[in-house]
DNA sequence: TTAGGAATCCCCCTTTTGTGGTAGTAAAAC
DNA sequence: GTTTTACTACCACAAAAGGGGGATTCCTAA
């Protein structure tokens, strides 16, 4: 069986060196490569060829979040495992918006590092708990349907703010859709009035931000 | 020691009396109550008042999913755990998009459940690898700030388009900004040539869509 | 020292929107 | 069988926005 390799970059000696031992002592883990920096970060991934990546964050020079990116931008399978002392919310996101498949914390076990370079490598993302449920809290915020409130807007109403917010003027709106440009001024009178608005702008703003239409 | 106090709701007999029997071995945690669909929801938690709800998304009648939204809204505190025999996307998003804290497959072990139910009443968020890789994949698409672009504009420039985006009108921005009303529209002119648009609305479209400012 | 960018403001003219009406028709609701 | 609704369409006038200029000040970088 082959075994999961694992490049790491770790600016502590002293850590980098523990998980290369702690990493090839596991009967399924390889660590193909350490690094106390991310100097030389695509050539080191182009040479050992590795399953995983795990990446220190607070590192001199480059810091693990744009090397994420750069690693996301060249190797987008490639998984990133986060390793970290800090757990507050604006390393996690920036951790996470870059690219990370997983964050874990430098307190964490031996064990827990080995499960969690397991986890990475077949399609999981470990995290620990607070961290899953911020990223659970924001999802329902920003993704989430949301909103029943579609201002019971009729069919054609929002045939015409779906027009509307691709950016077209009324005139173009009123060729899209095959009604007239007089039509279509009707129709946003009742759009402003159903959403409370009194824009062409207002009423595009609220549309994508409740995701009417 | 306080036991964590567990909700269930599960249809299917055998596995709701074998959920009771479940949670009740363990030390720390405590079935309160069992029901066979949502018909009391309310009542029931105002009741028994469970620290975590175990909630089946498949029921009939009422859904697990239509009851989180239910939950969340009456009790947006209580954590609730999601158990499910599907695993596809589509029952995953509209989960979390409702609500809910963790997600757990049926097929999970007894020590997993337990182990869940306290991950969830202890503010993390359970779910098995390929939902949290899924959920951060799309956390990264919709909520990282994403672009490199930011169109080179200015300090001066994104202030008005802040503006913008809040559905003011160049009279109210230049009011906002303590700019002239002319000053506004030089402004905008520029942020037209940067964006290449050439409306408030296109431009409006744009700046939310790519989040800038 | 000077060229250029950023910010400020003004003018003119055209086009697009916003607001207030009116009104016909067909389908659905009462 | 009448009323409501959705959709259609038009007019008129005012307000706002788009596009073309030009101009001044300040500051920074070449």
């Amino acid at each position: 069986m082959n075994k999961i390799r694992v490049l790491v970059f770790e600016d502590n000696f002293r850590l980098r060196e523990s998980l290369y031992f702690l990493i090839n002592s596991e009967e399924d883990l390889e660590c193909c490569g350490t690094f106390p920096d991310c100097k030389s970060l695509e050539r080191a991934i182009q040479d050992s060829q590795p399953d995983v990546i795990l990446m220190d964050i607070e590192m001199p020079g480059m810091n693990g979040i744009d090397a994420v990116r750069i690693i996301k931008k060249d190797f987008p399978k490639l998984p990133v495992l986060m390793q970290t002392i800090f757990h507050d919310d604006s390393h996690i996101f920036n951790a996470i918006c870059a690219g990370a498949s997983g964050y874990l914390l430098k307190s964490a076990s031996s064990e827990t590092y080995a499960q969690a370079i397991r986890d990475v490598y077949n399609g999981g993302s470990p995290m620990s708990g607070p961290v899953a449920r911020r990223v659970l809290e924001l999802f329902q915020k920003n993704i989430a349907p949301a909103n029943e409130n579609d201002y019971d807007l009729t069919q054609k109403e929002k045939e015409v703010l779906a027009s509307l917010i691709e950016g077209k003027s009324f005139k173009q709106i009123a060729d899209t859709i095959s009604i007239s440009y007089e039509t279509v001024r009707s129709h946003m009178k009742n759009i402003y009035a159903k959403l409370h608005v009194h824009s062409n702008t207002e009423a595009v703003i609220k549309a994508i931000k409740e995701k009417i239409v």
